[in-house]
DNA sequence: AATGCGATTCTCT
DNA sequence: GAGAATCGCATTT
């Protein structure tokens, strides 16, 4: 497995978009190493884009970390309870990013439940079984990605995404974005991507 | 200083 | 399907 490079995340925001799927997020900690393959992520346009948090160029303490070049990581709260975990893509100054809507655990499982429900895998029900990586929210909270990973280089060693050589032929499915009734005409935009059939996604269309 | 709210999730019904 | 949880940020007083 080969670790993505600067290169891969500074080019088109929707093709990187629709390459992360199959890609394997990783969050390396000091006993372990959580790995989850990326299987659903969302486009967010930049400064014309109504749904994204640069929209019209805005600045901010929270949303500063859009404007890096390409390769890092955007991690925000929302809801006061949740993190969300976007890569930035582009050249700086170009505030393009891409969110991680679901994962499928790859590597250390116990580790993702105790995270999630501060329980091992065979004490959930059926329901929590199904609902461990299976959203924005959920997939940081299992993972441990929180606010101190915001700015972090993907392009580094503690927080990064492999690309298996080996990697079978991906059937994307192309969708409206999740949660952003407001954004007036953006909302209709088909920037949500998805492995056709993959049982981890958040939401069926 | 105060207000309003969100790229969500969980718990009911 | 509706309502709550919960807090940092952006905006308004």
């Amino acid at each position: 497995m080969k670790k993505l490079t600067r290169e891969f995340y500074k080019r088109d925001t929707l093709l990187v978009a629709k390459e992360l799927l199959g890609k394997y997020l990783v969050v390396d900690k000091e006993n372990c190493t959580l790995k989850g393959k990326i299987v659903e992520v969302e486009a967010y346009m930049g400064t014309k884009d109504k749904a994204a948090h640069s929209y019209s160029g805005k600045i901010t303490e929270r949303t500063k970390v859009m404007y890096k070049e390409g390769g890092y990581a955007y991690v925000y709260l929302i809801y006061g309870m949740y993190y969300c975990m976007n890569v930035v893509t582009l050249e700086e100054n170009l505030p393009e990013a891409i969110l991680i809507r679901a994962i499928e655990p790859v590597s250390e499982l116990e580790t993702m439940c105790k995270n999630r429900y501060g329980k091992s895998f065979q004490e959930l029900n059926s329901y929590e079984k199904k609902n461990i990586t299976n959203g924005p929210g959920k997939l940081c909270k299992a993972m441990d990605i929180t606010k101190w990973l915001n700015g972090e280089d993907l392009c580094g060693d503690r927080f990064y995404i492999l690309q298996d050589e080996n990697e079978d032929k991906i059937e994307v499915i192309s969708s409206k974005r999740i949660g952003i009734d407001y954004a007036e005409e953006a909302k209709d935009f088909l920037w949500r991507f998805y492995i056709k059939d993959n049982k981890f996604v958040s939401k069926l269309d």
